[in-house]
DNA sequence: AGGGGAAATTGGAATTATTCTAATTTGGAG
DNA sequence: CTCCAAATTAGAATAATTCCAATTTCCCCT
């Protein structure tokens, strides 16, 4: 089974009208058909400015509906990284981000298989997380 | 052997002139003795409006001033939860952060003993981390 | 097909956290 | 005691994001 996140890079009219009960308008497919196109975790901003190309009449405001839409419906996934402002990432397998200081590029870091969160924290019984964001930054050594 | 931030409520005077290389003014003795005093990860504003009780003519600019010097020096943390403000944490020991939804507050979290990052996240080989930031957000059981 | 209405989009203003600036103050070194 | 770099200060500036009020879109009902 192939998901939608899967998927290289779609062209807008790739996309049902619906998604994850999330209306497709034209605008969303744009958006949403920019962050599929290029992975590399662009903030809002960037994503105002590729999907102006080929929308040049969207607005900013416009873009950062759509973002908060995607995110809430679990679409796209926000990325943060200390004060920075925020980038949105389509990979919705379990994963956190690495930013490497010398490119400022971000890259996906899956987890070890099997790893569970209980197995590496002292959390206190009972919790229950809703949210979880592991952010790293470093280089990647030349040896 | 103590380390400064294992005391629970210093006096700004307990303070050494020099700390990690830093001057400690007036200003940063106190900044520091507010973070130390009530460790409830409060924000820069809420160290400013405790800091005024006692020194009232402090200004915000140098709140954050003092913050990021302590923060730059080791002395303190900085703690991000998604695109909410910077709070900050006199707890040097390694950890990460829970906020509990329910009630906001921010609970330290330990790792377990003797895990290793390299452990449970598929970095690329040669990877140094310089900065690790781990924050979830949940509520805790009543079970 | 047509019309009503809720939801989405838009541009611009507003907000919020944080940083910058330029002027003043402070405090240690000589 | 004086000098000077560093720190503090108030207020302005910036940057990211959200809000607002006015359209526009487009789904649903007939």
């Amino acid at each position: 089974m192939i998901a939608l996140h899967d998927i290289k890079s779609p062209k807008p009219e790739d996309f049902p009208s619906e998604l994850e009960g999330l209306r497709m308008t034209k605008q969303r497919r744009e958006i949403l058909s920019v962050i599929l196109s290029k992975r590399d975790h662009p903030t809002a901003n960037d994503v105002f400015l590729r999907a102006q190309k080929r929308m040049p009449t969207i607005s900013l405001a416009t873009v950062y509906n759509c973002l908060e839409a995607l995110v809430s419906h679990g679409i796209v996934r926000q990325v943060n990284f200390e004060r920075e402002s925020s980038r949105y990432c389509p990979n919705l397998n379990d994963h956190c981000h690495f930013q490497d200081e010398s490119t400022g590029q971000i890259h996906d870091v899956t987890f070890k298989k099997g790893v569970n969160l209980a197995d590496f924290l002292e959390l206190p019984q009972g919790t229950e997380i809703s949210h979880l964001e592991i952010s790293l930054k470093g280089r990647i050594g030349s040896s």
